[in-house]
RNA sequence: GGUCCCGUAGUAGAAUGGAUACUACGAAUGCCUCCGGAGCAUUAGAUACAGGUUCGAUUCCUGUCGGGACCA
């Protein structure tokens, strides 16, 4: 494209290209020729170069991991409350955060995941004073329900209650917001609140019960979706952080005082607003454990960069959380970072858990299985696999279905959970791309070893040159996923690969293929695109199958 | 009231300011006596509206309309 060089060559494009086309032709590099169309010039590589290419790289284990940085970094995802189980946008939540944390490293940081677990506040006293007063001393093993999914149900039940309270002040003649404010049950719940800060002995043994059946739950469901922490923080044991840094802020003038003793910041001239840290009565608000967290984890890590994996709806207080941060001197506040994902919405509407729309993750994966083990005994392809192996492919198959649907989509962006696309298998969806390094593997095997010394041809068809170009195209495309922190474009790579290969496969013959040299080279080319697919899919959390 | 995000075929998604706007699902038509048809090929179909900046705008700016979020 040579518009913008236009201004230095005062000629035509047409021109300025041919020119350009000729000096790099006689500059020694691998091009077979050029050609100009309007204003763009295009450059055509030669055929031993991805001759060459294939020949050196087809069987690196390491093609496209990124030198290392030595520089650390923290991704925060998942970072649940302990009160209800996790649901479809903590699914998003996860997979963006886990796929993340592996695209990073592998391109050479070294990374941290970290879960910041919300497990104290007047919401799960909600649930605590509700199992209380209604429970019977139900527990998971007595139930068979699932710890998360137990305590939840101890959530709703509270809810309920309660609006049973007010609904019956209404009727007596009290205003909504009256009623709602002093319901006996919103009251025992605050109260249980303070014992709980007070440290009274059976709120905390209660409160410890109960966020451990929430951890039992939590844990089958991360195990379930491949995903894993290296370090967690309670908020229990966080939200007194953060005091002394506003003691700071106050000496650096970064924050003032008002009349009523409640501490600020003024944000107006980065086009924010004022901001309150700390209330008059010397209690912390959100923003001042954040602030208090964000130090404490550079410290405890070395950090030089900290992800956030969290919804936009905050995208407010991050902006604000960040700019404190700078003004308060970290040095670590330029390498923070906001990965700020869109809602997920039903075809129904948003999800509301008031209205029992929450598409619930377990239930989810299970739907996933289902579908998987329904079509895969319906294609038919898996005899003499064992039971063991069977279960397996299952699991694997509908998780794959549901993290490249969820993973495909911007992150930015919001996205529509469709359950029936969801689990659709054909077109752009991840069992497509498991479908395409299983059959590789499926020729692989039938080929034998001779191919891999066979002297390769140069000469190349077009839809090998293809596969090829793409293939090239991996490391950089897996530094453009980490730069934009987008597990989506690795996505978007993986189906163009498998797309390129599939039409070389059906194309042109491989086995049959009587030219020995190219049919090494198609093997070569084989064996590359199906290592090359499961490093990609493995950065998305995805683990490739041999048969489907 | 203030701030922010988003509007691309029937549907879901792609496109560092560059070529004839890419892909899939759905629709229509072909391809298994041939290495795995969960595949491949062909066809029809879209940038909300009105201005502006630019040689060039889906992309940047302004306004209108529509959807969503956040802050009192």
């Amino acid at each position: 494209m040579v518009f913008p060089l236009l201004r230095f060559s005062k000629k035509k494009p047409e021109e300025t290209a041919e020119d350009i086309g000729n000096k790099l032709l006689d500059m020694n590099l691998p091009l077979a020729g050029f050609n100009v169309v309007k204003g763009f010039l295009n450059l055509v590589i030669q055929s031993d170069f991805w001759a060459a290419f294939l020949q050196q790289e087809w069987k690196n284990a390491q093609f496209g991991a990124g030198d290392k940085k030595s520089q650390k970094v923290m991704v925060e995802y998942s970072s649940p409350n302990t009160n209800k189980p996790l649901h479809l946008g903590h699914i998003r939540n996860i997979l963006l955060g886990y796929s993340l944390a592996e695209i990073m490293n592998a391109s050479g940081y070294d990374v941290t995941k970290a879960n910041l677990i919300n497990d104290r506040g007047i919401h799960i006293c909600k649930s605590m004073l509700a199992w209380k007063l209604f429970g019977g001393g139900e527990t998971p093993e007595k139930s068979g329900l699932k710890g998360d999914h137990l305590v939840g149900k101890y959530y709703v039940e509270f809810d309920k209650k309660y609006k049973a309270q007010i609904a019956e002040r209404i009727q007596n003649g009290i205003e909504e917001k009256e009623a709602e404010k002093e319901a006996p049950l919103l009251k025992d719940a605050q109260q249980m609140l303070l014992q709980w800060e007070a440290g009274e002995p059976d709120t905390i043994e209660l409160w410890k019960t109960m966020n451990g059946w929430v951890y039992e739950g939590f844990d089958k469901s991360y195990q379930r979706l491949g995903v894993d922490f290296d370090k967690f923080y309670y908020e229990s044991d966080t939200y007194k952080l953060g005091k002394d840094l506003i003691q700071e802020g106050l000496e650096k003038g970064v924050f003032y005082t008002k009349d009523d003793g409640s501490i600020w910041i003024n944000l107006t001239d980065d086009g924010l607003d004022e901001k309150l840290v700390l209330r008059k009565d010397g209690t912390s608000v959100y923003i001042t454990q954040d602030i208090g967290t964000a130090d404490k984890k550079a410290e405890e890590f070395n950090l030089d960069k900290s992800i956030y994996v969290v919804g936009n709806e905050q995208d407010y207080h991050f902006k604000v959380l960040f700019l404190i941060m700078k003004k308060l001197g970290r040095k670590y506040a330029d390498g923070m970072y906001h990965l700020s994902y869109g809602m997920v919405d039903l075809p129904s509407g948003k999800m509301k858990s008031r209205e029992g729309t929450v598409v619930d993750a377990d239930d989810l994966m299970d739907e996933m299985y289902s579908t998987a083990k329904a079509k895969t005994m319906e294609l038919g392809k898996t005899e003499n696999l064992s039971a063991v192996e069977l279960e397996k492919l299952y699991e694997n198959l509908g998780l794959a279905a549901l993290k490249f649907y969820i993973l495909k989509v911007d992150p930015k962006k919001r996205m529509l959970f469709n359950p029936e696309d969801s689990i659709d298998f054909q077109g752009d969806t991840g069992p497509f791309v498991l479908y395409t390094n299983a059959r590789i593997q499926s020729i692989l095997k039938q080929a034998g070893d001779s191919w891999k010394e066979e002297t390769a041809v140069a000469e190349l068809h077009v839809f090998e040159k293809n596969v090829l170009e793409v293939l090239y195209r991996y490391p950089s495309e897996l530094e453009a996923a980490c730069k934009s922190y987008s597990p989506a474009v690795m996505c978007h790579y993986l189906l163009e690969l498998a797309k390129a290969f599939n039409r070389l496969y059906n194309e042109l013959p491989m086995l049959k293929e009587t030219d020995l040299g190219k049919k090494s080279n198609r093997l070569k080319i084989a064996a590359f695109t199906s290592s090359t697919i499961k490093s990609g899919l493995r950065l998305l959390g995805i683990q490739a199958v041999d048969r489907m």
